[in-house]
DNA sequence: GCCGTTTTCGGCCCGACTGTTTTCAGTCG
C-alpha cells in the first residue's frame, strides 16, 4: 500500500515549499498537508481506489484538487513524483525524521543546512555533540540542549499508540489529577475522547483556579519523563509510555469553548468557525463572541452549537465527515452507547487460546452486566491457537450446556470462529456447524492470495450459508499488519445478498472493521453489525468499549448492531 | 493548492509557549 508514502512525499513538498523567500506560500502549504493527511489516514488502497474511479475518485478525496491529484497519479503510474524531485534537488534533506524532532520546523532545519550541512538525524546529533549549534545566531546553548533531547525522544520514540493502551493510561492521569484536590473538574478532549484507533498524545482539560499548582503537580507525576513546555496555563510533558500530554487549565466559563475546540478534529473545528464568522461571531477556545466582543456561550458544547444553529454530536462524530452539515439540518443520529450493549458474540476460552475457563467467562460476563454471552473458539485450522476438530467440539459444547444450566442470569450461547480456507470451505463438518447457535466465519490461513481470489474464497464462505458474522474482516493489525487483499464492495455487496453481519472486533489492535469501513457498509449497504470484544481472558471482555467508540465514530445507532438485541430478537435473527 | 448557502476569485483559525530577540519569529496544536 503506497497511501504512507505518498503522504510523506507530500508533506516533505509542504515543508519544502516553506522555505520559498519570496512569497508567503503558507496556504498553499497547507493545502499539501491537508491533503498529505488526508491519504494518509484513508483506509483504502489509494491506488485501488484510482484503478476503480480514476482522476474523479482522488478529486472526491477531501483536500485534493486537479494539481496534487495530477502528482499522485504520476506517482502512481509512473512511481515517481517530478514535483517531489524538483524540490528535492534543491533541498537534499531528510525533512521527514527531521520534523519529527520537537521545535524543529522547515526553517530551522534549512538553517542548519545551509550553515552546519545537517542533512538528517545522524549529521544533526553530530553538530550537536561538538557544540556547532549554540554558535549559529537565533540558536543558543538551551536550543542545543533541546534538540539532544529531541534527537534522543526520536530515537525511543514510539510515535501513535493504540487506543487500547493510550485510553487507560489518560484515565488514570486523569484520577490523580482529580484526587489532587487542586482542580473542580477534568475532562479528556483530543482523539482518545473521540475515540481514533491510534491516539499521537493525551489532551486534558482542567477547570482550576489553582493554575500554577496544577502544572507542578502534572510535571511531577509518576507516568511522566520529561517536562517539553510549561506555561501558566499550559504544560506538555512527555510519558513514559512514550507519547506527549498536553493539560490546559481554562475558567468555569470557557470550559464548553475549551472542550468544543480540543475534542473535535482540525477540520471539523475550522468548519464550525467559519460558521461561527458567517454568523458574525468569534469562535476560540474561550468562548463564543459577538461583534462587540461580548460572549455568547463557552460554559457548555451545547450551548456553542445551539447558538451556531448546529445539533450537539457525540465527540466520535467530530472528524468533518458529513456531521457539521448533518448537525445545521438537525439530523444527527442518535448514536449507540456502552449501556446499549447486552451480549458479546466473540469470546475465547481456554479451550482454544484464551487463557480463562468456560466459568470464568461467562460469570465475568455475567458481573458486567451482560445478558448473553457466545463462547466461540477457533477451529482446527487454527491449531497454534488450540483450534478444536469436530470430535472436541463436541466434548465442548456439552461442557458448555453442562456450565450454563448451573448459572443463572446470563444465557449461554453455542459457537465458534471457524476458519474460512483457501478454497472457501468451512473448518468444520455440517453436523458440529448445525449444533451452535449462531457462527462465526474468519480468514486466518494463506492471508496473501492475490485479491479476486480472496474475494471469491469469502463470498464463497457466505453463501454456504452457515456464516452468520463475519469476523474481523479485513484481518488488518494497526501498526502491525496490512489488512488481506480483499474487493470489499463485492464482499459488502454479497453480505447483504446472504445476510451475513459484519464484527467490529474490539481488540485494541484490530478495530476490524474499520471506522470508515463501518461508515461505508452502512451507508452504501445498509449492512448489521456485532460489536466483539475477542476477548482471550476475562479483563478483556471490557474491550467491548473499543468497539462501541468504532461504531459511533461509523456513525452507527444500537438498531444497527445486533448484540444490543435482547436474547429472543436475537435468536429470531439468527433462526430466521 | 483547494474550495464554493457571501465565491470560479479571494479567502484560507489563531492563541500559547520558547528562546533569543530588545519587540518577535518559529513552532505547535
Amino acid at each position: 500500500m503506497d497511501n504512507k508514502k505518498i503522504a510523506e512525499m507530500l508533506e516533505e513538498i509542504a515543508e519544502m515549499l516553506e522555505l520559498d523567500e519570496e512569497k508567503d506560500r503558507h496556504f498553499e502549504v497547507r493545502a499539501y498537508r491537508k491533503a498529505a493527511l488526508t491519504i494518509g489516514s484513508m483506509q483504502e488502497d489509494i491506488r485501488d481506489l484510482y484503478k476503480r474511479k480514476g482522476e474523479r475518485g482522488l478529486l472526491e478525496l477531501p483536500g485534493i484538487g486537479k494539481g496534487i491529484a495530477g502528482s499522485v497519479i504520476e506517482f502512481l503510474e509512473n512511481g515517481r513524483m517530478s514535483k517531489y524531485d524538483d524540490f528535492k534537488k534543491r533541498y537534499p534533506l531528510d525533512f521527514k525524521d527531521l520534523s519529527n524532532i520537537q521545535g524543529l520546523g522547515a526553517k530551522r532545519i534549512y538553517k542548519l543546512y545551509r550553515s552546519l550541512g545537517v542533512k538528517d538525524l545522524s549529521t544533526l546529533k553530530a553538530a550537536v555533540e561538538k557544540h556547532e549549534i549554540r554558535e549559529l545566531e537565533g540558536f543558543g546553548a538551551r536550543s542545543e540542549e533541546e534538540l539532544l533531547r529531541g534527537i534522543k525522544r526520536v530515537e525511543s520514540g514510539k510515535g501513535r499508540l493504540l487506543l487500547g493502551s493510550a485510553l487507560p493510561e489518560a484515565e488514570t492521569i486523569i484520577s490523580k489529577i482529580k484526587r489532587s484536590g487542586l482542580v473542580d473538574a477534568v475532562e479528556l478532549a483530543g482523539s482518545a475522547r473521540r475515540m481514533k484507533e491510534t491516539v499521537g498524545d493525551l489532551d486534558i482539560l482542567v477547570i482550576s483556579n489553582k493554575s500554577k499548582e496544577v502544572m507542578d503537580f502534572v510535571e511531577n507525576m509518576d507516568e511522566v519523563s520529561e517536562t517539553v513546555v510549561k506555561g501558566p496555563t499550559k504544560t506538555t510533558v512527555m510519558l513514559k509510555i512514550g507519547i506527549t500530554c498536553d493539560v490546559r487549565v481554562v475558567k468555569k466559563e470557557s470550559i464548553g469553548a475549551a472542550l468544543q475546540y480540543f475534542i473535535g478534529n482540525k477540520d471539523h473545528n475550522v468548519k464550525v468557525r467559519q460558521i461561527a464568522i458567517r454568523k458574525g461571531y468569534k469562535l476560540n477556545e474561550y468562548g463564543l463572541f459577538g461583534s462587540r466582543g461580548k460572549r455568547i456561550a463557552g460554559r457548555s458544547e451545547k450551548e456553542i452549537y445551539e447558538k451556531l444553529g448546529m445539533q450537539i454530536m457525540d465527540p466520535e462524530m467530530r472528524e468533518d465527515r458529513g456531521e457539521v452539515e448533518l448537525s445545521l439540518e438537525h439530523k444527527i443520529p442518535k448514536l449507540i452507547q456502552l449501556e446499549d450493549m447486552h451480549g458479546d458474540l466473540h469470546v475465547h476460552t481456554n479451550h482454544s487460546d484464551g487463557s480463562d475457563t468456560i466459568e470464568d467467562m461467562i460469570l465475568e460476563a455475567r458481573s458486567i452486566g451482560r445478558e448473553y454471552i457466545g463462547i466461540s473458539d477457533h477451529s482446527k485450522s487454527e491449531y497454534v491457537a488450540g483450534g478444536m476438530d469436530d470430535k472436541k467440539f463436541a466434548k465442548h459444547f456439552d461442557e458448555i450446556d453442562k456450565i450454563s444450566d448451573k448459572i443463572d442470569g446470563i444465557k449461554v450461547l453455542k459457537s465458534a470462529e471457524i476458519d474460512i480456507l483457501k478454497d472457501g470451505g468451512l473448518d468444520l463438518q455440517r453436523k458440529t456447524l448445525e449444533r451452535m447457535d449462531y457462527r462465526l466465519g474468519a480468514v486466518h490461513t494463506n492471508t496473501k492470495m492475490g485479491k479476486d481470489e480472496m474475494t471469491k474464497r469469502i463470498i464463497k464462505a457466505f453463501e454456504s450459508g452457515y456464516v452468520d458474522i463475519l469476523a474481523h474482516p479485513t484481518g488488518r493489525l494497526i501498526q502491525k499488519r496490512d489488512p488481506i487483499d480483499v474487493d470489499l464492495d463485492r464482499v459488502l455487496e454479497a453480505a447483504k445478498d446472504n445476510g451475513v453481519i459484519m464484527e467490529i472486533d474490539s481488540f485494541p489492535e484490530r478495530l476490524d472493521l474499520g471506522d470508515e469501513n463501518v461508515l461505508k457498509a452502512k451507508r452504501e449497504y445498509g449492512l448489521k453489525f456485532s460489536i466483539g470484544s475477542d476477548a482471550h481472558s476475562k479483563a478483556q471482555l471490557g474491550f467491548i468499549r473499543y468497539g462501541v467508540g468504532t461504531a459511533k465514530r461509523g456513525w452507527l445507532r444500537s438498531d444497527e448492531v445486533v448484540n444490543t438485541y435482547h436474547i429472543a430478537k436475537l435468536m429470531k435473527l439468527f433462526k430466521g
